[in-house]
RNA sequence: GGGCAGGUGGCGGAGCGGUCAAUCGCAUCAGACUGUAAAUCUGACGACCUUGUGUCUACGGGAGUUCAAAUCUCUCCCUGCCCA
């Protein structure tokens, strides 16, 4: 798997930050990174072009929703992911256990809480498609051979990601189960990967909920199964930024040096800081371009909704000085505009902006972690966004 | 000039004697969003305050009927359509 090499370039001093490289078959990764996510082969609004000039190394598409539609054995034919959607650099897939965990919690006003949507057993998981409620299984093997055909780079382990408030007792079993899938998951990923050109790297998961122990055995037990990077699933689901923080301090000791570690579903630009100096190499989150959808923007002062009246008529970029696409070329009196009259355009714009905002503050952080002022960076990064002006 | 249909909160439009400060939609204002069922969802939206099964002012204007009127009667004003 010399593919896959991982280098460490620099080391932080004073916290467990580091710069890396990680090589794939598409490209290298510069780590620590933020990789957009395209859960349907899409980063929604943007096109790929736009994700190269927004420096973006690496983005995610999701094994679930593809599955459904149009059906990885489609994306197979029309030769992979990577030709399919025109996207020439790295790309991730999720295994789908994420979306077992949001399926079943119900949360959705307008879903079926009537019908058990999820059943979850020892060998897999029985759910229902959220487009026409047709019954589906997932088994560690089936998720293996969706990615496979899929054709991504690193392909996740299947898991059961338990909600954040999750008991001790809830979150072991979850954790038991998701270390059996995991070594099933490796086992049939080294069987398929024989037979391909390409290879793909398989990341497990961590799993244990916001409990010490768990996640410790958990850390253990998902690095000792040595595949070419690890993943920290079952955060920023529903607990408290402190527990998550904590966690992460608790298992960061165990986590494999050599190796890239991933921290799913994080986040906003100050979980991003602490999970760098907590020694974490990667991040997703749906947070830069769902929030943009919405309205909302990063800037170095914190966060702002477009909607909000004061911005009418604003002639300063949606942030000065800020080096992306929208901000060198619209007012923030334009870019509200066209988000109240609901223009595509407007959608683009924030975007664009959100997912530079990340990009960009990553790009930093590797500067200052080589340069040895990361804490200092980080600082008075999080002093001056959380400043009430 | 004659006939008909109407005038309700920023707009559209319900209600047709009490449970109406008035359904709903739009607009507006604000909030939420962390491995995307999300260009979505939630809340506020007459005024005032001691924020309460609180007090005022309100369904074109005025005058009535009634214990009680956005809802019934009379009258005036206005709008739209049709006929001269």
């Amino acid at each position: 798997m010399d593919q896959f090499k991982f280098k460490i370039i620099s080391k932080d001093k004073k916290t467990s930050a580091r710069v890396s490289e990680f090589s794939t078959p598409h490209g290298k990764l510069h780590l620590p990174t933020f990789m957009p996510v395209g859960t349907r082969a899409t980063v929604k609004t943007l096109n790929p072009e736009e994700l190269v000039d927004l420096n973006a190394d690496i983005i995610l598409a999701n094994t679930y929703h593809l599955y459904l539609r149009p059906g990885s054995e489609t994306v197979k034919k029309m030769g992979g992911l990577h030709k399919w959607m025109n996207w020439k650099r790295p790309i991730l897939t999720d295994s789908g256990g994420f979306q077992v965990f949001s399926l079943a919690l119900e949360k959705r006003p307008m879903q079926n809480t009537d019908k058990k949507l999820v059943k979850i057993k020892e060998d897999g998981v029985e759910f229902r498609s959220y487009i026409d409620g047709s019954k589906h299984f997932f088994t560690p093997e089936k998720v293996m051979q969706i990615q496979s055909d899929l054709g991504a780079d690193i392909i996740m382990a299947f898991d059961e990601c338990a909600p954040g408030e999750s008991t001790h007792a809830y979150a072991k079993q979850a954790m038991d189960r998701t270390h059996e899938w995991a070594e099933r998951c490796k086992k049939e990923h080294n069987k398929l990967q024989k037979s391909k050109k390409i290879k793909q790297a398989l990341f497990p998961i961590v799993q244990g909920g916001i409990h010490d122990d768990l996640r410790v055995e958990s850390t253990k037990f998902m690095a000792k199964l040595d595949l070419p990077g690890i993943a920290i699933g079952g955060l920023s689901v529903g607990e408290t930024k402190e527990q998550m923080y904590h966690t992460l301090d608790v298992i960061k000791d165990y986590l494999p040096e050599d190796k890239p570690r991933y921290l799913m579903g994080v986040g906003t630009p100050e979980d991003l800081l602490e999970g760098v100096s907590r020694g974490i190499d990667m991040f997703d989150c749906v947070m830069a371009t769902r929030n943009a959808r919405h309205g909302s923007f990063w800037t170095k002062d914190g966060k702002f909704n477009l909607k909000n009246c004061g911005f009418k008529e604003i002639a300063d970029p949606l942030m000065k000085n800020c080096g992306c696409y929208t901000c060198k070329n619209y007012s923030t009196s334009y870019v509200r505009h066209l988000y109240m009259e609901n223009e595509t355009f407007g959608l683009r714009l924030v975007t664009i902006h959100n997912l530079h905002f990340l990009l960009d503050l990553m790009s930093k952080v590797r500067t200052h972690i080589k340069n040895g002022d990361f804490t200092d960076f980080k600082d008075k990064f999080l002093k001056r966004y959380f400043k009430k002006s």
